[in-house]
RNA sequence: UUAGAUAUUUAUGUGGUCGCAUGAAUAUCAUGAGGAAAGUCCGAGCACCACAGAGCAAGGGUACCAGAUAACGUCUGGCUAGGGUGACCUAAGGUAAAGUGCAACAGAAAUAAACCGCUUUAGUUUACUAGAGUAAGGGUGAAAGUGUGAGGUAAGAGCUCACAAACUUGUUAGGUAACUAACAUUUGCUGUAAACACUACUCGGUGCAAGAUAAGAAAAACAUUUAAAAGUUGCUCGCUUCGUUUUUCGAUACAUCGCUUGAACACGCUAGCAAUACCGUGUCUAGAUAGAUGACCACUUAAUACAGAACUCGGCUUAUUUAAUAUCUAACUAA
RNA sequence: GCGGGGGUGGCUCAGCGGUAGAGCGUCGCCUUGCCAAGGCGAAUGUCGCGGGUUCAAAUCCCGUCCUCCGCU
């Protein structure tokens, strides 16, 4: 679980993001982003339901946060952003999901 | 030994590092998903609608008996019917003699019947025609109205009789009852109500996105107190609200409460065949709101499956891993 | 969280106790110099799945899976 101030938590927010926010993609994740005012970046996750079952989903959730929280310090703080997963990621273990966070990141060039 | 039947338990554990939620005595400590949390198929609590109301109409649900329960369409024990060699399992299991509907095809005929056949009369004639009687035999069908034997007859027929099966009513015995057994008696009745229907009992609606706290301002249209409008699921009453409707602006209400102590859980005793109940002792055991349990390492286990609380309980249904226990049945073998 | 609808040939839909049907598409033949249109004929279905009621179930009842929609 991400700190509070982390969170990316209103349907408002979610809303404005992907209607004006850039995508960088591979075939497991998309990844959306917006820049913020904000000192510290706030991140969210969509899973959609075709996925899986609750369980299946919620494991995911936990596991991309666990990933993204590792990673905090090299993640540029000045954007929003929005992973929205497809449903062939659950076939994937922990540390493929890795790879591919790392790899989306990566092509939209936000690492610090 | 093999093949089964029933009931029950189990849902890996410990430690370390990083991280989350809640609470507290706040550098820290404690606690933190399930047997089904699922499906939402029933029953309740709780909240609002009048205190949940009256009548009519319409509609839904349930349906052997007794008991249990807050309640139930649930559970327990029994009855009956069906299945299984058996342990045992399954059942929406009232009324078809109140009425209506349906029963394709086949068949003479489907709820009342004469196609073939059998008998007889008349006519012609030696095989036909017409009439009458006849449900024993034939073939059709899921289903043809009881079966066997004897008497009887022109031929036949419950037409009569005996035995057997079913059914109606009654008496006696057993049982709280459903029902069972015996005896007497009546009848000759198709099936279907998981078709309409009838009978008995029963059901008000909306669901925590319920509901409470809160702040209102402006404009337009309509109406103007014996009212009108809105709500109360159709109508009539009764009741409640107090101008009604629409638009715009404002308020981080995407807030706080509801929210977890409860028909609670664990253990024990007594009553009961059992479901369950009384009593005693002890415990406090998730409460989030983009929504808390994850990642890595070590050892360990038979435990790898199905699967994630969202107001709360009681059931039902469905999904599912591993290991184990007890009782019982059948067959075979040995003593 | 609460509630409602639908699963029938390749596609769009009828049928709602007794036989599985229509249109479009597919295939073959005719027509044409060739194609289209037209004509004739044919194939294609565990009626989503599993049980039950009934003599008989796509249809009635129960359970289950998938899918769509509404409240928000």
């Amino acid at each position: 679980m991400l700190k509070q101030a982390n969170r990316l938590t209103k349907r408002k927010e979610f809303g404005y993001i992907y209607k004006h926010g850039k995508y960088s993609y591979n075939n497991v994740l998309t990844m959306i982003y917006v820049p913020t005012k904000l000192k510290s970046c706030r991140i969210g996750f969509s899973i959609n339901k075709k996925t899986g079952k609750a369980n299946v989903r919620n494991k995911l959730k936990r596991q991309l946060r666990d990933i993204v929280r590792k990673n905090m310090g090299s993640i540029n703080p000045s954007y929003n952003y929005v992973f929205v997963t497809k449903p062939e990621i659950v076939n994937l273990s922990y540390n493929q999901i890795k790879d591919a966070v790392v790899d989306v990141i990566s092509k939209a060039k936000l690492f610090v």
